[in-house]
DNA sequence: ATGAAAGCGCTAACAT
DNA sequence: ATGTTAGCGCTTTCAT
């Protein structure tokens, strides 16, 4: 199969160039007739369009990249895929760029990002360097921070779903149901800004409610016995996220405490497996559609200089009621 | 930021453009010299190079396009994942192009594919359409396939687990474990090349043993309810992908059947829900780190035209034992 | 409404 | 070992 190049169309329309872009671009002035006659050949012989001449020449690739730290993680799984297909819809293309929380994959990926010449960039959370400078090497490329509280929030927009009211709930709800001494689940290295809200919302409605917090760091499943040896009175876990919730659950029928009649569990992000386990994980479900949705809207605001900078954009969670809890 | 070209790097240096691209791309020849003057110009400036015009110039993208029609499922997505961690090493960037087994969006994204000239295309599964016609629109872009048997092997490249055999081992295992009326459960819409696969090798050991092999075609859960009416001696289900084995524990349980007392289940795929179930499912996991590995070694191959024509690949599944089964 | 031509940043063939 | 230059395919300004 041979290969066209618009020199060839224009050739066979009989027309200029010039005249073949303005059809292909719908731009400027053409007859009916001749777009017509354009169109007719483009299709018969199958051209298409040289995305690396076209950059070239506008600076322009519709293109996106996105940073994710961790793909493997369900939440940002599923994220990454809904703001891919929405952006496909908006005819841009997407580099998926999973740094696996390690600085120097994230230095890459932005090197490549940029030789790519990409039109903006999704940040989504990591934690793994307090305050990553974009500012350096991103100042030319338009960038939003989902889950990640961006150092200078004047050059940017920021979206997340609002952990720390998601957290209130949770810990709202175990209160409700008659849970006296919660405790929280969490990892002692993962920080993010994310984590961060979740704990803090957590602690403040128990703080509001003179209730003292306890903070169960997992390191591993012995850390969940050991726990529990020191704080017998405990009666539910909010674990800051689903996979830790699930853990838990195993270990806790592994020692026989009984969920949720002994120890009420409950978790955060509400990722397939919550539905699997048993019992059934309570969990504070975030609204992936709707981050997306608004990531790709206010990327391509960004693109074209559009004036959202300096936004922060917070989505409600809601409670998925399960077995885990009363 | 200002943003620097080639041209800038070479007057800054005090050497010529041709020079510079030398010492970028580590071709032809230059003085040691030469070399760090431009390579301190480079760091100093920040220069990128745009790929762009390199690729307009070579018509090379150094980027790959994975067609894959399920990003939820998660044998796909790790799967998707490790090619893109493995390609990014070799300094491929990744488009990946979820087409949601539609074909409107199949052909969308192979259009977008070809306007940015990848270098490659990795085809995974996809059954929706028999005979999907790549020829037409791929006969310049080398492919390879992964689970889908091509229309014409000696245009690309077959690679995927050996299902076959995965599931003779995984019947294999039933009857070892004193299974007299094994069944299967499958989607009747559902028949990609790996599929076919699983049901072949589960009738085709019933068969050598003069077992019946009955399928139980899942619709929804009554259909589960259903088949064991009529047939009530079923005493283990090999499932064609563990998302059934657990909806089929699921309903089993409802039913107050036990597992693997009454009934003992096997799947396929090792999916991560799988561990968290009760109880855990026996299941036959696919080796995705050596799928990935061969996969992206053979597209590098084809599009060096390296000759591997027409090979066909199978990798070895292994059985993981739990607690579904005895 | 259409065409001619410059030039985006790069590579590679050729010259020195 | 280094420089000069044509040209990849496209868009866009300026003519007409």
């Amino acid at each position: 199969m041979e290969t066209y190049s618009i020199k060839d169309i224009a050739k066979l329309a009989g027309v200029s160039v010039a005249t073949v872009s303005r059809v292909i671009n719908n731009k400027g002035k053409y007859s009916q007739q001749t777009k017509e006659k354009v169109l007719r050949i483009i299709k018969e012989t199958n051209y298409k369009i040289d995305t690396s001449a076209q950059s070239l020449r506008t600076n322009i690739t519709h293109t996106i990249g996105i940073l994710v730290p961790d793909i493997e993680n369900s939440f940002f799984a599923n994220l990454v895929q809904k703001i891919e297909e929405k952006l496909f819809e908006k005819h841009y293309s997407t580099f998926i760029c999973n740094t696996d929380k390690n600085e120097k994959k994230e230095k890459a990926y932005l090197t490549m990002l940029e030789n790519k010449k990409v039109d903006g960039i999704i940040v989504i959370s990591g934690s793994y360097r307090q305050g990553f400078t974009f500012k350096s090497s991103l100042k030319s490329i338009p960038y939003i921070c989902i889950d990640r509280s961006p150092k200078n929030i004047n050059e940017t927009v920021f979206i997340s779903s609002n952990h720390k009211q998601g957290a209130i709930d949770a810990t709202n709800y175990l209160l409700s149901r008659h849970s006296i001494h919660p405790a929280i689940i969490m990892e002692k290295k993962n920080l993010s800004t994310s984590i961060k809200a979740r704990l803090e919302g957590f602690k403040q409605t128990l703080d509001q409610r003179h209730i003292d917090s306890n903070v169960l760091y997992y390191s591993n499943n012995h850390s969940i016995k050991e726990f529990i040896d020191i704080h017998p009175y405990t009666d539910a876990f909010f674990a800051i996220n689903d996979n830790l919730a699930i853990t838990a659950i195993m270990t806790l029928k592994a020692m026989k405490i009984r969920i949720p009649e002994d120890i009420q569990v409950i978790g955060f992000d509400n990722i397939p497996s919550a539905k699997v386990i048993e019992p059934s994980l309570t969990t504070i479900s975030q609204n992936i559609e709707e981050i997306a949705e608004v990531a790709v809207e206010n990327i391509l605001k960004r693109i074209q200089n559009f004036p959202n900078l300096g936004q922060q954009i917070l989505i409600a969670t809601h409670l998925v009621k399960r077995n885990s809890t009363y």
